[in-house]
RNA sequence: CGGGAUGUAGCGUAGCCUGGUAUCGCGCCACGUUCGGGACGUGGAGGUCGCUGGUUCAAAUCCAGUCAUCCCGACCA
């Protein structure tokens, strides 16, 4: 937590860069707009999938796999959605190549090969699955029909930055289909909880639960829930939405059933999704000068243990004590790596874990062998002590705990302390210039008056919070009467 | 996609204005000494200067185009 609002937009996005480059997270690819995510940066995400996908089934969720591309005319049939998404699609024309008669080992467009109808690559996978949907759902019997799937999207972004914005991306994507409107908005707010939860409990992350203005809803969504979380440099980061479709997809594929009561109606459908972007809320929410800090729950290797020794026979008698301790570890479902190379020295082990964000390491020496004892030192403050080797497993395991309960008080408070009431624009336009952060402020629910701050101010309404005691109260642009604050701040 | 900046070895850079085939540090390799916070010494390897074209006897250097990255704007998980 070393960054402060002061910190340049520049300067912090190359502070951001450099722990992204540091923890060998993830590099640019000589594709346009597109990353590679290296090894411990997909560790990562494994570990979030792997949470994600057991809330999902604990929920009801099945996973499914649909097509990478959208025919032209899917995308077509739902109206919002198609306007929404039609500025930044990646679209495949044709289907061969052949040698350049012209220059020799280079090849070309066949022009032959056109196809009938373009294929999108898919943006989101509203459009395929709601065709597909058309096919699996006939009577209230069907439903609910709850499906998520793991994929990468395309699109064809402007402006990309690692983990927060690439021309692809990984992500989840729920889809759901329900009888009837109160169904589908429970499911709806019931996976927004679940990614509350997610960020909360294993990404140490406070967010605030919320529903979008008209403006910053969904492509084709009647109402769009969102998780927002605030970074270190004060900038809010949108961590997941779940959108309520109504009956927008089923109208425009053509989905119905037949209810008990011998009705045909439109099945009524929610869709959700969290994205690689995660790993990038990860990173600044938590990392410091010294590179990435993970939270212990989200760490593909919770604890590292580095033998400090002078020759093979000295290696030998710590190995064996290391490896006692790694069993111990793993018996309490701990994750450990035993890093006893001897390509690298104990200081450079040190820094490269710091840099990776491991929460807890464990050094055992000579000295360490003689006491009884092994120094433990922690990601989180970087503190270190010398513990006794008795019910180490036990101890490491309250560590891990206290760590993950640190960073997630630590960022709350980080949070708290920049969440700023403010009940006149003038002094909105100040907090936003020299504090930046969550601003709470009463507004008339106007889009005009959401617009006019966003030229003015470029922040925007990240949501109309949710678990928040109402307050009227009056805009503070227009004056006009308001019945909650709403929540304001710059984004990513 | 509009405005600005940048691109030289794996990384960070000097050189560019005032053209003459490239500087330094880290890293890498070998050997030795080391090993409780990114070791030290000696020796060594590595670059078609983002790419394409132009000007020139000669281009990292000047010109044009193009691609990529960063910042601002529009857009967004």
């Amino acid at each position: 937590m070393a960054k402060d609002f002061s910190t340049r937009a520049e300067d912090y996005s190359k502070w951001y860069n450099d722990i992204v480059a540091k923890a060998d997270l993830a590099e640019h690819s000589a594709v346009r707009g597109c990353m590679v995510i290296k090894p411990h940066g997909f560790a990562i995400w494994e570990k979030m999938q792997a949470a994600l996908d057991k809330m999902f089934k604990d929920t009801g969720h099945v996973n499914a796999y649909f097509p990478l591309f959208v025919p032209k005319s899917f995308l077509e049939k739902e109206e919002g959605h198609a306007e929404g998404f039609a500025k930044e699609c990646a679209v495949v024309t044709h289907y061969r190549l052949k040698a350049d008669p012209e220059q020799k080992g280079k090849l070309i467009v066949d022009q032959d090969a056109e196809l009938e109808e373009e294929l999108i690559i898919r943006p989101t996978s509203e459009a395929v699955i709601w065709n597909t949907y058309k096919g699996w759902i006939q009577s209230y019997r069907d439903l609910p029909l709850l499906v998520n799937q793991w994929a990468n999207v395309v699109r064809w972004e402007m402006r990309t930055r690692l983990f927060l914005r690439t021309a692809e991306f990984l992500w989840q994507e729920g889809h759901t289909a329900h009888a009837t409107a109160e169904e589908a908005v429970a499911e709806t707010e019931k996976m927004l909880n679940v990614y509350a939860e997610f960020a909360e409990k294993y990404m140490a992350l406070p967010v605030i639960k919320g529903v979008k203005t008209a403006n910053e809803r969904f492509a084709g969504a009647l109402e769009t829930y969102c998780i927002e979380a605030l970074m270190q440099d004060g900038k809010a980061l949108q961590a997941g939405t779940s959108h309520f479709l109504g009956q927008n997809f089923a109208k425009a594929f053509d989905v119905k059933f037949t209810s008990k009561e011998g009705k045909l109606d439109y099945v009524w459908a929610t869709s959700w999704g969290v994205s690689t972007r995660l790993i990038g809320a990860l990173i600044m929410a938590h990392s410091d000068d010294n590179g990435l800090v993970l939270p212990p729950k989200l760490a593909p290797v919770q604890v590292v243990i580095v033998p400090i020794y002078k020759g093979e026979e000295e290696l030998g008698r710590i190995s064996e004590k290391a490896l006692q301790i790694k069993t111990a570890l793993e018996q309490k479902g701990i994750s450990v790596k035993y890093d006893d190379r001897d390509t690298q020295r104990p200081g450079w082990k040190f820094a490269e874990y710091e840099m990776k964000g491991i929460p807890v390491r464990i050094a055992i020496g000579p000295k360490d062998l003689a006491n009884g004892t092994v120094e433990v030192a922690r990601r989180d403050t970087l503190e270190k002590e010398s513990l006794k080797m008795i019910d180490l497993d036990t101890k490491v395991h309250h560590l891990l705990d206290n760590i993950q309960n640190n960073l997630y008080q630590k960022a709350l408070t980080f949070r708290d302390e920049n969440i700023h009431r403010v009940d006149s624009y003038d002094e909105f336009k100040k907090v936003l210039e020299d504090k930046g952060g969550f601003i709470l402020a009463h507004w008339d629910g106007s889009s005009e008056t959401e617009e006019r701050i966003k030229e003015e101010t470029k922040a925007t309404i990240r949501c109309i919070p949710l678990d928040m005691k109402k307050e009227s109260g009056t805009c503070m642009v227009t004056g006009k009467p308001s019945l909650q604050r709403v929540l304001f701040a710059k984004a990513y």
